[in-house]
RNA sequence: GGAUCCGUAGCUCAGUUGGUAGAGCGUUGCGUUUACAUCGCAAAUGUCAGAGGUUCGAUCCCUCUCGGAUCCACCA
């Protein structure tokens, strides 16, 4: 053995080994509990951060589990992540000067497709350099036609239900990006802007969006103001930009008097909550923004044919004015108006300091724009209400506990689940409009109508036969097949069974992956997804196959740099997970992210701790290296190439029942009992998710107990060659390799292979220890 | 406005049935011809944010205060 463990040396055959061995797949027995977890896939196309390293917790409870012998599933997987993946390739598309405009439809998803292909291996080795034991031979991505057909139907299914409608309403539209989100993806800022306080008729009104006061059709006051109370119900004629404008004073009770003058603009069609009070009061939804995020008014300098306008003194001068605003930025529009206002002396103060909170897209950092536009909706509160019941009823619990709470705050707060998305890159929705009822429909004869499939076209329109039918360009958000991603990949895999190597097996066999495994055991991900993965899946996971996805959730926090800073590229302290593995192992790396973390808080990570892990891992070495010089056949034979040699580790005295009665030197016992003690508390640990704490335990023990100790103590006697002596330090070390192995499997595997014992099997699936007796 | 988390050794953090405080890194001194300098031995430093309360006893439970962070919410 070499005079340190050199991790690049040995990790990547390990890893071969392991996985050519088989040994990652779930050996599926009867009468005996399944263990089952699914990697949160990570985007395809992107490299892995430190964040995704902390999917250690998850090798930690599956390496655990197959090691006692239960049928161990680890899926692995990859994310199409429709928008943000788009967005990637975008950029990309940016830097060779040209933009998604410039192909059509099918060109780009195929582009992209082959653009994710080449970057998804990437990702792939970067697990297996963590060392993480997934089954590849089930790996899954989401747009596998298998995922895409089960995600057809939970769409079918939901629409038929009632649970999926359509409807036009205010979207969180981003101007840049081209497509509408969800609530979730609105980022939202705190600003500062200026409110403008602007002459309205008889009142003064303050909005921090002047450009949209052109299609307010509404004033709205507090029905107890006692100030403007008497308004209510009237309808006063305006003096605007582009002249005088009707609007009708109407209640709210959301109208802080307070605020500003108490007077609030009614701007339906670029405001959500004035699109609601728009709805009560039936104002017509009038755009002045479009999705481009420029200004439209073509409304005015276009007016509809055949509607006579009354003619408007000063139209010139109203005229000039929407021209020069027209097609232009809500940024660059905003400074004209508010000189324009001036000019007409209806600005009465500005407040320069006003700060509020303004939406922006999570992705660009645009400003988000409500639009409206006919999206699909799924209705959440009758799923949200099924799960939260499952949290209630304990089905699901969560780890660490106080997350239980915060789950059911978002399942109680979710609006409605805007699921359209206008990329290309995703599943595209399958549902399809009839033309000729649309037609109809323009002239009212009918209301519009969609015809939702399992994927496929329908032949015709089941309303009135008509064959003209176009599909929906939009996609899913993605989040909407991640959602579904429990039963959806299991559904998809396990029917193509190895052939089976024991009886049980071939009982087994005729269960499939979903019909076994499902619901899985633990969800374990960063608990900043909880909103969008998390509660998602329990909500479509529930509703959908009527069980829990799955039983426990555990979630882990932020990793940080060693100060406790947000990571960032703009910060520059960003640690990538793949040069530490280089520089100082998987198992260092893993080691450090584990050790002294509380479940569900954010860690700082420095490169020390994990310098400091390497050291235990050659440490863990060194022990190996004396037991190895201290056995007898090692003593004699100068030659280091004996070491590996079989014939002399038949002569090594192991340590087995009879030994142990006989038991003689206190040292011994002391140490054969605190191993006993420690493989319980390891144990327990594991079992109630406190890897943190079982990975000190074995790591305090191994270092300063058994090594500091134990060994320096009874050198002597190992050096006499003291038979007893020898093999209990064996049995101590060798028990301490297998508890650790599910934290640090490299260096524990390769130790193993070189130490003698009775099994050949390699440790990944050698039996958890159990009290020696 | 609501919710959550954090404030423990110089730094970063563990500490779940409440019983005289721990780790990693760092610091100081000593040591080392064969397990390991990616080391060993020894050592130092803590009013466990502050104040009350419950208790025989609180870092741990309750209340409040002060500081730091995060998430949510339709203040135009």
């Amino acid at each position: 053995m070499d005079k340190a463990y050199n991790p690049q040396t040995v990790e990547e055959a390990i890893y071969k080994m392991w996985e050519s061995g088989g040994y990652f797949s779930p050996r599926k027995a009867r009468g005996k509990p399944p263990f089952s977890i699914l990697l949160p896939p990570p985007n395809a196309n992107a490299d892995l951060h430190v964040g995704h390293a902390m999917y250690v917790v998850e090798d930690i409870m599956i390496r655990y589990h197959r090691m006692k012998g239960d049928p161990t599933l680890w899926m692995p997987g990859a994310d199409h992540a429709g928008f943000e993946t788009q967005y990637v390739y975008e950029k990309h598309l940016a830097k060779a000067g040209k933009s998604r405009f410039d192909f059509d439809r099918e060109t780009l998803y195929k582009d992209i497709w082959a653009f994710v292909q080449t970057n998804r291996g990437t990702m792939e080795n970067q697990l297996r350099r963590l060392g993480f034991s997934l089954d590849w031979t089930r790996n899954i991505f989401t747009l596998d036609p298998k995922i895409v057909e089960t995600v057809y139907q939970s769409f079918k299914q939901l629409f038929d239900e009632g649970l999926v409608y359509r409807d036009k309403r205010l979207v969180n539209y981003c101007t840049k990006d081209g497509t509408g989100f969800s609530d979730l993806e609105v980022l939202y800022v705190q600003r500062n802007d200026p409110l403008y306080y602007i002459k309205y008729g008889p009142f003064t009104i303050a909005t921090a969006r002047p450009e949209t006061k052109f299609r307010d059709t509404a004033l709205a006051v507090n029905p107890k103001d006692k100030r403007y109370k008497q308004y209510i119900g009237q309808t006063l004629e305006i003096m605007g930009l582009l002249g005088p404008i009707k609007m009708t004073v109407i209640p709210d009770p959301h109208v802080d008097p307070k605020f500003g003058t108490g007077i609030m603009k009614v701007t339906p069609a670029h405001d959500p909550h004035d699109f609601e009070l728009g709805r009560q009061f039936n104002l017509p939804v009038t755009p002045i923004i479009d999705f481009r995020g420029k200004m439209d008014f073509s409304w005015f300098l276009n007016p509809i044919p055949g509607i006579k306008a009354a003619p408007i003194p000063g139209i010139e001068k109203y005229r000039a004015r929407a021209e020069k605003y027209h097609g232009k930025k809500v940024a660059v529009v905003r400074p004209l108006m508010v000189e324009d206002l001036k000019a007409d002396g209806l600005m009465v103060k500005i407040d320069e300091a006003y700060s509020h909170r303004i939406g922006t897209c999570w992705k660009c950092g645009t400003v988000i724009e409500p639009l409206p536009l006919e999206q699909w909706y799924i209705k959440v509160a009758p799923l949200a209400a099924e799960a939260k019941k499952a949290i209630e009823t304990k089905k699901v619990t969560f780890v660490p506990k106080r997350f239980e709470k915060t789950a059911k705050q978002w399942l109680t707060n979710f609006h409605d689940w805007n699921i359209s998305r206008q990329n290309v890159w995703g599943i595209r929705i399958p549902a399809w409009r009839c033309v000729d009822c649309d037609k109809r429909q323009e002239t009212g004869d009918r209301k519009e109508h969609w015809i939702v499939t399992e994927g496929n076209k329908p032949e015709k329109c089941p309303a009135c036969a008509g064959t003209d039918l176009v599909q929906d360009t939009d996609t899913f958000d993605t989040w909407f097949s991640s959602g579904q991603w429990p039963f959806a990949t299991l559904r998809a895999t396990g029917d193509k069974e190895k052939t089976a190597d024991n009886k049980e097996q071939t009982a087994a066999k005729e269960k499939n992956d979903y019909e076994y495994f499902y619901p899985t055991s633990v969800m374990e991900t960063g608990y900043d997804i909880l909103p969008w993965w998390v509660c998602r899946m329990l909500m479509l996971g529930i509703h959908l196959t009527g069980q829990v996805p799955f039983q426990t959730v555990y979630l882990h926090g932020l990793v940080r740099d060693a100060q406790g800073q947000k990571m960032s590229k703009s910060k520059g302290n960003v640690i990538n997970p793949l040069k530490m593995v280089d520089q100082y192992g998987a198992d260092a790396l893993r080691m450090a992210l584990v050790f002294g973390t509380g479940a569900g808080n954010d860690q700082a990570l420095s490169e020390d701790k994990i310098r400091g892990m390497r050291n235990f891992a050659n440490k863990l070495w060194n022990i190996a290296r004396f037991i190895e010089m201290s056995e007898p056949a090692g003593k004699d034979s100068g030659n280091p190439e004996d070491s590996r040699n079989q014939t002399k580790n038949a002569e090594i005295p192991l340590y087995d029942e009879t030994m142990h009665k006989e038991l003689k030197n206190s040292s011994d016992k002391r140490i054969i009992s605190e191993t006993n003690m420690l493989v319980s508390g390891v144990t327990k640990d594991i079992e109630r998710y406190r890897f943190s704490d079982a990975a000190q335990k074995i790591y305090d023990f191994a270092w300063h107990t058994l090594a500091d100790v134990h060994l320096e103590k009874n050198k002597e006697r190992f050096k006499s060659g003291d038979a007893q002596a020898i093999a209990v330090l064996h049995h101590v070390f060798l028990t301490i390799l297998r508890l650790l192995h599910p934290f640090m499997p490299f260096v524990t595997e390769e130790i193993w292979g070189k130490l003698p014992k009775k099994t050949t099997d390699p440790l990944i699936i050698s039996p958890w220890p159990g009290n020696t007796k």
